[in-house]
DNA sequence: GTACGGCTTGACACCGGCGTCAAGGCAAGG
DNA sequence: CCTTGCCTTGACGCCGGTGTCAAGCCGTAC
């Protein structure tokens, strides 16, 4: 599989693919004339990718995922290294939803206080 | 009021502060050496400033709180466009923490998983 | 031949709030 | 005179994932 149709069949772009590769994530064979040649597991690898970095991980934190995928489990967070991560970017998650709780109480508190003491003038 | 001067009371840089009034936020006069000078109630905006930016509004969105405060009201949220803005931030936030809220669900579920099955192998 | 569509690497652009360095002016004190 | 420590403007770096453009190779079809 060439890499414009792994980007394709991955909802991606070409240079997507190249800068995972670049990051150690992606892999691919190389044809004679230079082009990268794809197994066809490496979609899986590419769906783990995407679908992690929608969660909000980082390369470098998927990448034991893609790893733990490779070593031939059939999911990528099953491996100790993927449930270190798992546990720190819940913590983190948590840790920011906390933050954004307390951003929302304060915006409400002003939100409400504005609607009792209109302001006096605009400029 | 030196711009050093300034930047120590309101616990930030120089460099902070010109970016600032780059922007339109915080207003000097200047001295007949250049040196920019500031009336005592920049602290007070440059205060509103920070505070709205730890609750994550980006610099556009502070200018009206801070042209609020430079109308004479007591709070910078009190105005009509700042209250506007607080909606809109509201809403973002409650969108926000709907996403993050689902993602830790999934990361949670995931985790969950892999305790249940452990891998058959790491490597 | 040449035109086209795939591929290659390399490198710059973006966003936003600064840090940080460069090169220089100004005031005060030895 | 020289140092020190403020200030000035200008400009690049960062982070991270990607778009995008450049310049060029490869293979196929006309």
């Amino acid at each position: 599989m060439l890499i414009g149709e792994l980007a394709e069949l991955a909802g991606t772009s070409p240079r997507t693919l190249r800068y995972y590769e670049e990051h150690g994530l992606v892999r691919a064979r190389r044809d004679a004339n230079g082009y990268r040649q794809y197994d066809d597991g490496e979609l899986r690898v590419v769906h783990e990718i995407r679908s992690l970095l929608a969660s909000g991980f980082g390369l470098d934190d998927i990448r034991p995922f893609v790893e733990c995928l490779r070593a031939g489990n059939n999911a990528g967070h099953v491996c100790p290294d993927s449930v270190a991560v798992l546990r720190r970017k819940i913590a983190e998650v948590d840790d920011y939803l906390g933050q954004l709780t307390e951003v929302r109480r304060r915006l409400h508190d002003q939100l409400d206080q504005a609607l009792e003491n209109p302001c006096r003038r605009t400029l």
